[in-house]
DNA sequence: CCCCTTTTTTAACATATGTAAAATATTGTT
DNA sequence: AACAATATTTTACATATGTTAAAAAAGGGG
């Protein structure tokens, strides 16, 4: 097993049977990347699936030539350009890594042949979309009842020094709020 | 067959062997309800997942004592209180037909055996839970970027005759704003 | 058909957050 | 170390949307 720290993870959502895992072993590659280092360009068809082992990246995409970031993967979570994954179009969306990084990526035509030879990775798939799933929907509760000041605040405890790791116009961003007003927001100015 | 039509629309998702929509249709069941029913009480476990062959139902919550409206479905559209389905805790939000309504149902964990047994009926699911990702992920969007009036024109656009089938309050908490606010935008009144 | 309840609209006012521009701090490179 | 580029904070002002309350309209049951 060349990558059991990432095998473990999805096992984690649903067990595998040590075939299965072995076939996921196999399409998975590991790499190193430096800051900056984009896993997926704006306007590429994304083909890869990535898990970041340790570091941290960002999906983005330009609204009215805003930089958005659409979404924030650090330590030991999975970061993926799903749209276009999924319908094979060219994404939107790019991915970003905000620090140096180690990244666990698989191709995804790879992984739906694996899910038409193992079940269990079929199944794996359905219960790690359904987690998407619920994950998003909470976020949609944060962006509805909570203010940007209490968004800001679940942020930070759900990836604790994430402020310190990424740049704050990310941040604002990503809250659906202003450079200006995050920083009312950490000095305590309300 | 006894849910023909039901049946095609899960195929439409992805396709399954005779004996697997045999199975589907097996487990599935069909209600007429009139208005104001509720296919989910709140904080009841939810453990049936339902499609709306024709009317059109809601799924909300309270927040701070307010009636907050998450979901609308309509016509061959599906509704289930995935998070309550999916961990087996009760449920803090409840499902309200809107309309009297023509409903399709089958039980959560007769499905998950399915998905056991036929392995057709996992990859069902597995696309389905990617597509209600994509779907949702359009809809944090929607939220970000859009004004309370564009929201409304998109929720019209999406769902034609919407405003008259069902209440404008429902509506307005759906979308994020005020009845009062709402009134204003359906005024013209900017 | 009328009364009572609920829904929708209108009005007046409050506020969180956005926008623009300038000042300050930080970071990277030679 | 010093400069340039970028990132962050601060200030002043604008505005969309919320809140509260009351009036008007619509709907349901006897």
């Amino acid at each position: 097993m060349k990558h059991l720290p990432f095998i473990q993870v999805l096992q984690q959502a649903s067990p595998l049977s040590p075939e299965a895992a072995a076939a996921m072993d196999e399409i998975t590659c590991f790499n190193h990347y430096p800051k900056g280092h984009h896993l997926l360009n704006l306007w590429q068809v994304d083909r890869y699936f990535h898990f970041i082992g340790k570091g941290s990246g960002r999906v983005y995409y330009l609204k009215d030539g805003m930089d958005i970031t659409d979404y924030f993967a650090m330590d030991m979570q999975f970061i993926g350009g799903v749209e276009s994954l999924f319908t094979k179009q060219p994404s939107h969306k790019a991915i970003e890594l905000t620090e140096d990084s180690e990244v666990y990526s698989f191709l995804f035509d790879d992984f739906e042949k694996l899910c038409v030879r193992y079940h269990d990775i079929e199944r794996l798939g359905r219960i790690m979309a359904t987690y998407a799933f619920l994950e998003i929907q909470k976020r949609i509760e944060g962006i509805r009842f909570l203010s940007a000041a209490e968004r800001y605040q679940e942020l930070e405890k759900n990836y604790p020094g994430i402020s310190n790791r990424i740049a704050l116009k990310h941040i604002a961003s990503y809250l659906g709020t202003t450079q200006v007003s995050l920083s009312r927001i950490r000095s305590g100015i309300q």
